[in-house]
DNA sequence: TTGCCTCGTTAACAAAAGATAATTTAGCAG
DNA sequence: CTGCTAAATTATCTTTTGTTAACGAGGCAA
């Protein structure tokens, strides 16, 4: 099993050329973060700007709505980047919960720190470019299915690109994810099952 | 009726202190550009990589679905950015098409020509993080109506917060966005009328 | 004015999703 | 193994949306 910062640096291969060689620095402010499957990373109401790499496991971002239900924002998993955007961006305490869906490891750097470091070090903002980018983009594909494509549709993508994932979490999540109820969710599985077997 | 570059400097207002002062040596590389209503911005398959701020006016960002049906990803008006994620992200043909929905005004610079200067003026690279939060924190929000707010209650949201652009834009788009039919829409505005008259 | 053409509305029906509750399944503690 | 608990499924009914088509209003060109 690799460390945290071997993967995170096999990662930014792409930033070869661009970024130094020598991450000493950068890496020398970030701090290794466990948490057990349910333990909270960020709570609701939260101020502090917090931006880590999922070296291992799930984390799911919800609120809870209005008439108390929650409501899964997004799942984020292993290489991906997860932070508060309500403080980071806004500045603002957090909206969303921050959960983790079973053992996670982390690398974490406190955002406020990061900045600092590129004010001394402006070599590395490409990095800060990369997750910013990152994470549009995913937002973006999100945003895409949500306009272009049927629940069902959405769940086969799913299914198709995050096969593992659907596995390891439950379907409430997911169902919540893709904007649903377990209830629909549950019968979409249904008629996939009945009728046409074949995936996207 | 003010410039580009004055709106966007008071928009860069935010960014006093971190930015230069002088940001001649930036805007000497943007460019003004006027688009008629109807008019493309940016073609399917597309690879030029270019950035704009709008001025004035709505663009469009759609494809055409597999059954040859529109699907309207966002719209962009004054004072936001536009710009295809696809090329700019990702270096792939754009898959999206923009074009404007009544006479537009930007002011542009291409992304790449961005990135050179950016390389002999650090000091700028607050600039590009302030568009991609901007563009993050905005996509973030739609993705969270989504996925927690029913086709009707995003409706009643765009109406109290944006309802110029509502008055602006052809229903049909509207509704797109809201991942609706424009049949829906026209229901749901009828059931607003008739029965609760009252906003979010 | 007349004749398109597009857009929004309405209607009628089918399909899907929400709400609620009951039932089954599965995982876990004892 | 038994019993508890949460998750997933199923059932029933209501509400909403999709689909298709018809209709009417408004804009625009001839």
């Amino acid at each position: 099993m690799a460390t945290s910062i071997d993967t995170l640096q096999e990662l930014l291969f792409d930033l070869a050329g661009v970024l130094p060689a020598d991450t000493t620095p950068l890496f020398a402010m970030t701090t290794p973060v466990l948490l057990e499957t349910n333990e909270t990373y960020i709570r609701e109401g939260e101020n502090s700007r917090r931006l880590a790499f999922i070296e291992q496991g799930v984390i799911r971002a919800y609120t809870i709505k209005e008439n108390g239900d929650e409501a899964t924002l997004l799942l984020r998993w292993e290489g991906q980047f997860i932070a508060s955007h309500d403080t980071i961006i806004n500045r603002q305490p957090s909206r969303f919960i921050y959960r983790a869906l079973e053992p996670v490891k982390l690398l974490q750097i406190d955002y406020d720190v990061l900045e600092e470091i590129l004010k001394t070090h402006p070599e590395y903002e490409p990095l800060r470019n990369f997750f910013l980018m990152k994470m549009l983009a995913e937002s973006l594909k999100m945003l895409e299915s949500f306009v272009t494509q049927s629940p069902e549709e959405r769940y086969r993508e799913l299914l198709s690109e995050r096969f593992d994932l659907v596995n390891r979490v439950p379907d409430k999540y997911i169902a919540s994810m893709l904007g649903i109820t377990p209830v629909s969710l549950s019968r979409i599985r249904k008629r996939m099952h009945t009728k046409g077997k074949t995936a996207t």
